[in-house]
RNA sequence: GGAGGGGUGGCCGAGCGGCUAAGGCACCGGUCUUGAAAACCGAGGUCGGGUGAAUGCCCGCGUGGGUUCGAGUCCCACCCCCUCCGCCA
């Protein structure tokens, strides 16, 4: 949520942010905001002062009627006061619910460097390891997998309909072991805490990271309870300390989760449908911070460079994508897409994404800190980040470590962990 | 799911519909002291938000409604916590 009074402060500012997302209502928004915020301010006054007298007046009817005199004047004169505040607190609490409608549909500014554009003008920022160029016609996972026995593609669309998937034996084995080794290198090497949290989360949480009210057929809802299940640990994470404030002295908060991520995908009906590209229902490490201000550009840095090291002990080459500000996801100031090549449907494919939020998503969820002893409370800035979705990791490992004769090599980080060190489709062994 | 109890400042805890929400603890300030503790002093101060140029004023007693000239207090709904019972991996 962006903050009112730099609406309010500085207007064009936001209308500049808002046409470089390429958004066309975010003029008459502001504008609206702007208005509304007029009126709010007046009534606020009005009634402030009312309410004033009668506090006032209300005082000496006490005296009077302990006294045992007539008051009957005052009160009546008070009806009609009272009256009156309950009809500025109506327009109030309407200009509230219009304004906070229109701040909770407003997404965030994106920071200066941000491109404008939509995703053709994402900016490639770097690149790490080479394509594998296998010295073979280089095979897609679902044919791999299938082979191999580790996937189960028709029998999850039996069990869940489409977009739904089964692993078995080692292949369930390796990405169990791919999220244990994840979160022991976010804890043991980057300091986070390692957190279990809950999958189902109330339309309130969901609110806080953004999905609400804005992307509401994108999430799974549980009718009978009103429980949304969550498309990523970060809204449990992001949402961990809400109504909190906290002390200087507790940030950086870093905290780390697994958890399966739901996503109906409304929109995205026909795009990679074919195997593990594109599912409802996926695995995922993530990563949550809380910093000051101060600290959270370079935090974004921090917390990039984090989940980049998956993919450079595991041996996959890939690269880091600045989105532009069209593309950039609504609670984000600045994002940077990790991308790991896949040889055999021949594509970069999006593992990561790591955000910047500012102090958007801290105005929601209200997390505030002090600064130091005897200062103004201020918002923390939150980032997020994948480290990292699971099935498209897979998708690189079964398509980068291929060999000719349809057995997958595992990377050599893994292979301890793993007991194997290899998948061999069963006619071989 | 059923029955009962509870939710008031940083913490504990009182609060017949009426002045400014008792009292205690803690913290802060002052006196005393070489220093500290203890003791004493103080109609004092302490949290968050809104509004205003400003001394200020307004709101906040779990949340949201209602009654009233006036609600921490009365009414309604909901949320959370504790105890017991039931169910259950």
């Amino acid at each position: 949520m962006l903050d009112l009074k730099t609406i309010r402060s500085d207007p064009d500012r936001v209308r500049e942010a808002m046409s470089r997302r390429g958004l066309q209502n975010g003029e008459a928004a502001v504008g609206e905001l702007l208005t509304l915020d007029e009126e709010r301010r007046a009534a606020v006054r009005r009634g402030d002062d009312l309410r004033a007298r009668r506090n006032e007046v209300s005082r000496v009817i006490g005296e009077l009627k302990q006294k045992g005199e007539d008051a009957s004047g005052l009160i009546e004169e008070m009806r009609t006061v009272g009256r009156e505040i309950g009809e500025l607190e109506d327009q109030v609490s309407e200009a509230d619910r219009r304004t906070q409608t229109l701040l909770l549909n407003l997404p965030n500014c994106p920071l200066r460097e941000v491109d404008p554009g939509g995703e053709e003008s994402n900016r490639l920022i770097r690149e790490w390891g080479e394509p594998v160029a296998h010295p073979f016609p280089a095979r897609p996972h679902w044919e791999l997998g299938e082979e191999l026995g580790v996937l189960d593609l028709p029998r999850g669309a039996k069990v869940s309909g489409s977009g739904f998937t089964v692993l078995r034996g080692a292949g369930a084995r390796l990405q169990r072991v791919l999220i244990d080794w994840m979160l022991d290198l976010h804890v043991q090497r980057h300091g986070y805490e390692e957190l279990r949290v809950p999958y189902l989360v109330t339309e309130e949480s969901l609110t806080g990271t953004g999905q609400l009210p804005k992307f509401a057929e994108d999430s799974y809802l549980t009718e009978r309870d009103d429980l949304w299940l969550i498309p990523t640990a970060e809204v449990p994470l992001t949402n961990l300390h809400r109504d909190e404030l906290l002390g200087a002295d507790q940030l950086p908060l870093r905290y780390t989760a697994y958890s399966p991520c739901f996503r109906r995908e409304a929109g995205a009906a026909g795009a990679d449908t074919r195997g593990l590209l594109r599912v409802h229902q996926f695995d995922k490490v993530e990563l949550v911070r809380y910093e000051t201000p101060e600290r959270s550009r370079e935090a974004l840095e921090e917390l990039t460079a984090e989940a980049e090291e998956v993919l450079q002990e595991l041996g996959l080459a890939y690269r880091v994508i600045r989105l532009a500000a069209g593309d950039l996801g609504f609670s984000s100031a600045m994002t940077y897409d990790l991308e790991v090549w896949a040889p055999g449907v021949e594509k970069w494919l999006e593992v990561s994404s790591c955000s910047n939020c500012l102090d958007y998503q801290a105005r929601r969820v209200n997390v505030r800190y002090r600064p130091a002893p005897g200062e103004r409370p201020e918002f923390v800035h939150t980032l997020n980040g994948s480290a990292l979705a699971l099935p498209r990791l897979m998708v690189a490992l079964f398509e980068t470590y291929q060999r000719e004769d349809g057995s997958v090599e595992m990377p050599s980080v893994l292979q301890e962990r793993l007991g194997f060190s290899e998948l061999v489709p069963p006619s071989h062994s």
